[in-house]
DNA sequence: CTAAACCCTAGAGAATACTCTAGGGCAAGC
DNA sequence: GCTTGCCCTAGAGTATTCTCTAGGGTTTAG
């Protein structure tokens, strides 16, 4: 049993397009192909490409993943380094994760702001403090002006 | 006390040539100049400057980041705008946080054999299923053969 | 046998976010 | 006043990852 091009296409979630790419860059070596010229993979290469896909969903580089790949072809030679790159990558999406949510702190605390009843009085306030700063260097305030309604 | 942008480059972490780039694309409408043409940020400036940063190390596209300032110099008419922005980049982050960690499970996984002490022998078996599978469906075998030492 | 639906490659094009260069002005210390 | 080190803009160049087009074979259903 073998998968097209196509059926892998659904199956992973990557466009056609993506896999030939993926495969010029290298990532694929491990497909082989009928007498047309055609792509055939197996149930293992879609295996290697749900890895492939872990480590692209977790921002590996195409050039990272190609040296996986590589290493994965030599066989259980190439056991360490394997291990070595993914330990590597593994502290990368560790860092990731820290500033993910090092960064959603801030964002909530800002719509802390922003959904709070009297959220208006606090950014008017801010406002203000900001366009007194530029008065205070004696810089042009650039914030727009609302004529006031009447 | 106004700081130029060697010194912003410097607390921020973002290079000169960076945040020109953001000025040139709108990211900092409200930087005033000096008489000679200068850049010359306040601590207010600063500020959203962080924040442009939070939204940048989050994944947020520069245009849609420059959609939020536009909003923040419009003034306090744009709250709903701005909540409704940084609320729906919230779900975005929390759908990031949870792709990562899926995928970090997965490679935990792999690493777990890659760790275990007969790694070896898991790969080597894993190999002979993918090249059993090649050749059931008569394709060519792409794995790479080592000679056995003698 | 023919049309529709696939498959292929090579290479151009696009989107994003920088990064750098060229050419020139300004500011501070000696 | 001159050198050194900043600052500026415009625009070219780079890196990455696709995405699509052109041109051409293959396979399958009727």
């Amino acid at each position: 049993m073998t998968y097209t091009i196509k059926e892998v296409s659904e199956k992973v979630g990557l466009s056609i397009y993506t896999l030939r790419y993926y495969d010029k860059e290298g990532l694929l070596p491990f497909v082989a192909r009928n007498e047309a010229g055609y792509r055939e993979f197996t149930d293992g290469d879609l295996n290697i490409i749900h890895t492939i896909c872990c480590l692209k969903n977790t921002g590996m580089k195409i050039s990272k993943i190609r040296q996986y790949i590589g290493d994965v072809m030599a066989g259980p030679d190439s056991i360490e380094d394997r291990q070595q790159l993914l330990h590597d990558h593994r502290e990368k999406i560790l860092e990731q994760q820290r500033i993910l949510s090092e960064n959603l702190k801030e964002i909530d605390y800002k719509l802390d702001i922003y959904d709070a009843p009297n959220a208006g009085d606090i950014i008017s306030r801010e406002l203000q403090f900001a366009e007194a700063e530029k008065r205070a260097n004696a810089l042009v305030d650039p914030y727009i002006k609302t004529l006031p309604g009447r």
